[in-house]
DNA sequence: GATGAATGAGATTTCATTCAT
DNA sequence: GATGAATGAAATCTCATTCAT
């Protein structure tokens, strides 16, 4: 009795064949990455997508191909984005790797950033999604990264270190960021300040990754 | 009546029952890291710490209780030895720093890396658990080391910089390698070198955190 | 606007509108068969019949409903046929019986043999359904042989015996086999020799039948 | 408040680690037999066997085990019962399958005539328990069967005839008689007088199996 | 103290039925 | 008339928890 004027006879639903699967899988990445994939309950899925349990079988065979599909299809643009900035980048490394870290800073505030929490978190529980996760995207990630700091030790900008190791450490500070967002964050009353963390992570990358006889530092004033 | 010549009957059986709390701690562990809290059977922790089911109810309350016995039992006996270390040393603070780093490493190897996966992991389902890790385990972890960064910059060894900021970059890499270890490492083919990464790590650290003489200003381009 | 010219252009249209039950029937027997009531899934049904879902309930009101229709509507043709040959017949009643048989082993070949099975499989989900089939199926078609086999008695030509119980007797080995053909004989690798099968009845029955004192067994030498 | 004198705590349950499998086994009998197995509800029977849904599971993997155990556990005792008879005797065939229909007529009035039904209306979704009834009870008692007639056929006793359909002959009306009594027999006003199903039945064999002096063709007019 | 059989609440999954298109 | 997306009730199955032994 909503419309006196108009009569919409107050649809249960509507056919959306087409919008429901990105809206289920929205909300599946919600969920899961708040309380991980057992304990993720499909009625909750459904009901933050709008749709009744069932229609979620209607797109994802089940619970399990919804959660790879989760991973899988929210990552690789994002991906291939990046691979796509370092290759036509002709810029000194440090630059490329300054503009690396600030795109990565900005997903740290998409609900992309979700996704590696995620992972870690049912690793263990799926095998193959683990191996899909460690193949398209850690070892692209990091094959991305050494191949910066290759070509900037090449070119006498960088000094010469273990770039296997530096790989990790320039990422981890990011990625802890994005971890933290999506689990303590939310009991610890502050939030953390990415901007600031990501000025002071290049600060010290600048000095720490600089080639040595040319180290005159140039300062980071503002940083701080 | 069965023991009419031996007179210490039960000494076995008397020290299991002491010895049954811890090593179903430790069982819980290993399953809770392996699988996360909602996926983990009791039935195997129980196989794992050899006892059965029913034994476990006799020292925890419930599954939610045995979770969080692991986490706070395990952790703390080390977060107050680091705090030890630190308040005994009158070192620079970049010993004391390479110091931390290096309890920190041998941390890793342990059973131990295993609970910042857990907390990271659980924080959604559990607020209480993920409030204790944040009050006994963040927050005074990162005093002890803010502590040691300020001591080292009022002390004109270290330079100026964000303190808050520079604490996640010195414990990130350390950090994402337990996590690691916990998660990918069984499924990707490679294992990390810890040895090298906290080499690295600690070369970054070392140009980077150093006192510089001047401070000529120069770009931040990208991030500001 | 498609047909300007053809001027019946629906004609295929209407055609299949009064098609459709039929062709529907005819695949939800084949799929209960198959599978039973219960187990028996209406997308399975239609799509056998060429149509959705939704097209099934334009032209029945249930799955329960549309179960029924099948077994009523297949056998009651076939019933009446039998009794008519019966009626008209003034043959000796052992021709009859031969006749019977007969028309009973080219059901048996049929669509049509399904409904035994069906019918003994859901009889105890449907009552109406058993009573309907025992009233409108078993006891036509029992009074029917039993009049024969009365009939014969009187006539001195068949010899005295319990009517009740020789009507099973005489039908059992062709109900065996329609029930067989629907169920074990797809998986048995052997097909059964349905003529055989009723030679050698018809052989048995022809001496055990046969009115003692005229006993000279007449012989059934293309039998055996 | 049951046990004024005698101060039993009203167990909600005891421990019957044996006697349950078998109790389990005859519920379940009981419900496919009636409903088949779709229709058939765990919750059902749970009950009939006095133990909830959980205790089903700490016996049978899952309801297509328990089905199946049902169908194996209680027909191979009396095939195997039935093969030694037939092995131990000397008397004469038409004896032997006296004994053979006696026995079976027995089994028609207790619960294992249930089986044939089930299987019969399950093949089709069960293809292993097809196989399996096939080859353990279908094959194994006609074999049975067979030898029985060819030994008589042999020593003259009986007349030469196909031996492969007269065995179904043989066993039809018993077969249907345990199918009837588990379908359409509740929904009857009648029952099936087994004892005058079976004298009819022998009283058709023995003249339509005996020996004859000669053999003089006469015709089978209508089948051929 | 230890066991493990039994429970029962709650999860995933299926599918007959409805109804907007 | 026909469709098939969406529903929601009901089924199977799991597993934390209890408690007789």
């Amino acid at each position: 009795m909503r419309n006196t004027i108009e009569s919409k006879p107050t649809a249960r639903w509507r056919r959306r064949k087409t919008a429901r699967p990105p809206e289920i899988l929205s909300a599946a990445l919600a969920s899961f990455a708040e309380r991980g994939f057992a304990a993720t309950r499909l009625d909750d899925v459904a009901a933050r997508a709008g749709v009744t349990k069932g229609t979620l079988y209607l797109y994802f065979r089940n619970k399990e191909e919804l959660f790879k599909a989760v991973v899988r299809q929210e990552l690789l643009p994002t991906i291939e984005r990046a691979e796509a900035m370092v290759a036509e980048s002709t810029a000194p490394s440090m630059v490329v790797l300054e503009q690396l870290i600030e795109l990565f800073s900005r997903i740290i505030g998409s609900r992309l950033s979700a996704i590696p929490k995620l992972v870690l978190t049912e690793a263990g529980n799926f095998p193959d999604l683990a191996r899909f996760y460690l193949e398209e995207v850690v070892d692209r990630g990091t094959r991305l990264l050494r191949s910066i700091l290759e070509r900037g030790i090449a070119a006498g900008e960088l000094r010469a270190i273990d770039t296997e190791s530096a790989v990790m450490c320039v990422l981890a500070p990011l990625l802890l960021a994005a971890l933290w967002r999506h689990s303590l964050e939310r009991h610890a009353g502050r939030t953390l300040d990415i901007d600031a963390l990501c000025r002071t992570h290049l600060a010290l990358l600048r000095s720490g990754l600089a080639a040595e006889p040319a180290a005159k530092p140039s300062d980071e004033g503002v940083l701080q």
